[in-house]
DNA sequence: GATGAATGAGATTTCATTCAT
DNA sequence: TATGAATGAAATCTCATTCAT
């Protein structure tokens, strides 16, 4: 029987917590396939017959992980700037690329393993995509805002014409940057969030 | 006994050809874990005993498609053009993202696994990274060169002090936004040639 | 503590009457081995520690059910008529095995249950066959004393030598054809009622 | 991968052979449910791996053993005789039953099982189902072409209106009272037998 | 070179039963 | 009385690997 079956009491709401802190712990530091039920029940220190009294598998845990996760995706989602193309809109765009890093971080093991496709459904997969063109749209939406707010003819054709393309590929970027960082690879972090910020600036109001 | 431990006569070459294609369709299909030896050999229409007479096991399997992109990618990189801040230079650095596509797309399914650490081990995930940071510094090179022979003080803090930042932040774009056209999301991939292309050159040239 | 080990109270007593309820349609839906504690208590809306409260495990529930049924069995033994060979033995023969279709049908579950060996330990099926024995011996005695009323010298062999065993032959056919009759099978009720007291009537009567 | 999915060569044959009968013995002495897949392998004297590569499941090997009776009782079915209402007939018919009671015992494990509904799946079922309608078709055949051979008015209601129920019953009393010789309760078979017969002479022919 | 049958360690999953509250 | 969380022994099932032919 799967969490969230049935309202679960104070014991029960400590031992799912415990179980999902040992599973995130334990697939970032073996990775979602490596990992067995075993080491989770270990690592939480309760049994077997416990895990499975909250989830029906492997793959359930994972999925409890990644609503958090998701969640917070659409937080940040919902507070992408408007990009003004002036220094005001440089200094918004470098603010909210660096809580998008924060996030991703935080949750950068469940989400290097949803980009794995074939290790979760189809379903939630998909999820992920919705999350993922959610967030494009709010980068498309947020920088041609800016520009309109500013000049109305919109000069550079980045912002009228392929204003989606270049934000699927802006946030391709950073979703990629930020899973080298948060992996093994060392890149000065801060640095990287100028950069990206200003290559996301660029991408779209370069002439 | 692995293969290439000794030389293969043509029935051998044949049914190791047989059994790398049989690998990579079903990778492609199932992703690296949920494959197993008794899929390919089915596949390839030959016998468990035949696999284990070639190669060492699945990850050994692996590794033989992982030769082949590599070498690809490498021969990419070497291409890589000097692209000078003008119409030329622009030219010359869309037809390099174009030929990266095709690459990439050529090797997508091996691509996607190696960059799932967990799945392959400590070794080869270090034989990608260092294709990697190659591709990113032969990037730095080129972009760096070809302002350079135009415009000797370098202007932009891009191409001075961060390049390679930059470079390994427009690679990871190039590499995401790949892996999306590859799978399954469609996007445009003409115009999405033309963006990338653009980005990049925004990314280092902007003022 | 196995139930009644002590006087129950009221609470006690309703409780105890839908844990009964509960088992008794599960099993009839799912069969006795597929039933799980776990779905008798859910269906009965309480808990895994009320229903170890009252019974020691799903056989000593089952053992509950099975007295009722054994009971009603014994008190339809007690009515088998005596059968003369005339029209008013036919009727009366016919009568009681309308009763006993009515009484067999009350409890096919438990008595289909029963009569599988495996599922109930040495002790209850051997309770069942004793049951069993002592109707063929009634079905015996009302044959032969409705024969013996009417006719001293007993012409047929069935009656005289073979009556014990045409008696566990007709018991037989009545069992499994309610059985039949009870689960899914659909063969209409009534014929079948005067079909089967014929065939037992001329099982001891034909010449 | 369970069996006959692929042609066996003689060794597969052999083992197949081997679980099949392990299984029969297993269940025999039993039953179905208590039964695990590691009895049945370790009287085979083989192992797990080999048990699954040939069956699905502990239902699967069943199933197997089923086919076999299945067939049994469709050859005898073919086999039931024209019932003439003379000594001829009668002879004729206790041969039958004799046999019947026969392959009965052959396989009277798997139908115990079989009769079980819970333990095998709705389809199984099914089939045993059919078998059984065929069988009581064919002794309503045999005795109705007996009869009007004999005696074109068929007087008996017995074998002009109701005679597929006469069937039903007779085939039930037939199965069941194998079922308890078969099982544990000592009848005396030759007894038995002519007792059988004569019950279903009767059932068809008594005025 | 090729085969496919056999293996068994190890992973997953179930469920009757206990126990603290 | 009642609860429901916890347990762990035992069963099921998988699959990489070996080996005799």
């Amino acid at each position: 029987m799967p969490a969230q079956g049935r309202a679960l009491g104070r014991q029960g709401q400590q031992t799912v917590r415990k179980l999902l802190e040992a599973g995130l712990a334990e697939f970032d530091e073996r990775g979602f396939s490596a990992v067995r039920v075993d080491d989770v029940v270990r690592r939480a220190n309760t049994s077997h017959g416990t895990f499975y009294l909250y989830f029906a598998n492997k793959d359930d845990l994972f999925k409890a992980l990644l609503r958090d996760a998701l969640r917070d995706m659409q937080i940040i989602t919902d507070e992408f700037p408007v990009v003004t193309p002036n220094p005001a809109g440089r200094t918004a765009l470098r603010n909210w690329v660096r809580k998008f890093c924060e996030v991703y971080h935080a949750h950068a093991t469940v989400i290097m393993i949803l980009s794995q496709a074939e290790l979760v459904g189809e379903e939630l997969y998909g999820d992920g995509l919705h999350t993922l063109f959610r967030l494009a749209e709010a980068i498309t939406q947020g920088m041609t805002a800016g520009a309109r707010a500013h000049n109305l003819d919109l000069g550079s054709p980045a912002l009228s014409e392929h204003a989606e393309l270049t934000a699927v590929a802006c946030l391709m970027m950073l979703e990629r940057v930020n899973y080298l960082m948060s992996a093994d690879v060392r890149l000065p972090k801060d640095e990287m969030v100028d950069r990206l910020s200003a290559i996301i600036y660029a991408a779209f109001h370069a002439s």
